[in-house]
DNA sequence: TAACTGATTCGAAATATATCTAATTAGATA
DNA sequence: TATCTAATTAGATATATTTCGAATCAGTTA
C-alpha cells in the first residue's frame, strides 16, 4: 500500500512515548548530555540510554561524542520532513470516503435529498458518482436475487431497471444464474 | 512545557499501531463498516471495535449509524490539523544550536553591563552561563599564577575569590601547584 | 415476539514495552 | 597502571497494550 508503511510506523512509535516526547522536547531548546536528559525527566541513565537509541534508530538525533560526554542534538530537519511526509497533503487524502469526497459529495446534494435520488444524472461522470453511492448499499459477499436488487434500489428510485442495467453496465453489481452481488471496487469501469 | 504535550501525545499514540495505521489508511479511500475493517487488516471484530475506539478517543474518526452497521469515515482535516500542529514549523525549533545561545545572551544582558557582572546569579544554570562566559576571558592553553588569574576576574567583578572557586567548582579552570589554566568545555560540570 | 445480524463491552491470556540494577566499555585523570 | 566518570549493554521485572472468545446490546427481519 503505501512503500514507506514500517518507515511511517516507526517514526510514529518513536515518538508516541511520554518521556521521548519529553526528551524530543528538552533537545529541541539544545543538545543535552545524557545525564542531564536523566535528571530532567527523572528517570535512570540507561532507560535514558534506551529511549535515545529508539530515537536515534529512526534518525531523529545526532550524536557527538566530547570525551565521555556524548551530546545528542536533534535533527530537527528530519522530524519536519518526516512529518510533512506522513501529515502532508499527498498522503492524506483531504477528502475522505467515496461518497465524501467534496466532489462527489457536491454532486450527491445535488442528486439526492433524503436517501431519494430525484434525478438520473445524464452525465457520464455524474451517474457514476450517484452509482457508486447505490451500489454501497449493497453489502460486499452476499448474494441478492433480482427482486431484492430492485427492492433495494426502489428504496432510492423507482426505475430499478435502469439503476439495476447500469450497476451492471459500470461493473458495480455482477449477476450470473439470476444471481447478483456487489463487485470489489477494482473492477469497477472508470467513469 | 506545552500545553497540549498530553493531547500530542495521545495522538501519536493513537496513529503509532501497525493495525490503526492500517485502519487509518484503509478509511483514507472510503467509509467502511467493522466487518469490512475486520475483513481486510486479518483480525477479530472486537480488536478492530477497540482499535476504532481508540482512534476515535483523539478525534479521528466520524461514525454513522444505517441500521445496525456502523460506517467509520476519517476526519482527514483533523489528521492534517494536528499533523500540523505537531509538526509545525512553530512547535519545532529548526536550529536549535542558536536557541542555547539566545538563552545565554539574555542572562548576560540581565547580568553584565559594560564588561562588568554586576551581580552573581543565585540560581545553578544562570550562574553556569555567567560563569562560561567569565572562563571565556582565559586563553586555553596558558597558565595562569593565582595572582594574574584574580586580576583578571577583578576586571569584571570585585569578588575573585569566590568566582575563582566556582569556576573551579565548575571545571572551568583548573589547578596545579598553584598554577591555573583552563580547561575544554567537555571538561566542564554541567549546570 | 423470536431469531438474526453487526457492533460493542468484558475479562482473560498473550505480547510488547519500559524500567531498573548490575556489569561492561571507553575516555580522562592521577 | 589504577581509578574515575559517563555511557552503554545485558538481563530481570514490572507495566501497558493487543488480541480474542464469550456475553451483551441494538437494530432488523420473519
Amino acid at each position: 500500500m503505501e512503500p514507506d508503511f514500517d518507515a511511517t510506523l516507526a517514526f510514529l512509535k518513536a515518538l508516541a512515548n511520554e518521556q521521548r516526547l519529553r526528551i524530543v522536547g528538552l533537545l529541541t531548546e539544545r543538545r543535552r548530555s545524557v545525564q542531564e536528559l536523566a535528571a530532567l525527566i527523572g528517570l535512570k541513565e540507561p532507560t535514558v540510554c534506551h529511549h535515545l537509541a529508539l530515537l536515534n534508530k529512526v534518525g531523529l538525533l545526532e550524536m557527538t561524542a566530547e570525551g565521555n560526554i556524548h551530546w545528542y542534538r536533534l535533527r530537527a530537519e528530519q522530524i519536519l520532513a518526516l512529518g510533512r511526509s506522513v501529515f502532508g497533503q499527498e498522503r492524506i487524502n483531504i477528502d475522505p470516503g467515496m461518497d465524501e469526497k467534496r466532489w462527489d459529495r457536491r454532486i450527491l446534494e445535488n442528486f439526492v435529498e433524503d436517501g431519494q435520488l430525484k434525478q438520473i444524472p445524464a452525465s457520464r461522470k455524474k451517474r457514476w458518482v450517484v452509482l457508486r453511492w447505490l451500489a454501497d448499499k449493497f453489502k460486499t459477499g452476499e448474494h441478492y436475487s433480482e427482486a431484492s436488487v430492485n427492492k433495494i434500489i426502489q428504496k432510492h428510485h423507482w426505475d430499478s431497471a435502469t439503476l439495476r442495467r447500469e450497476l451492471i453496465g459500470y461493473r458495480m453489481l455482477k449477476r450470473q444464474r439470476g444471481m447478483y452481488w456487489r463487485q470489489p471496487e477494482s473492477a469497477w469501469l472508470q467513469a
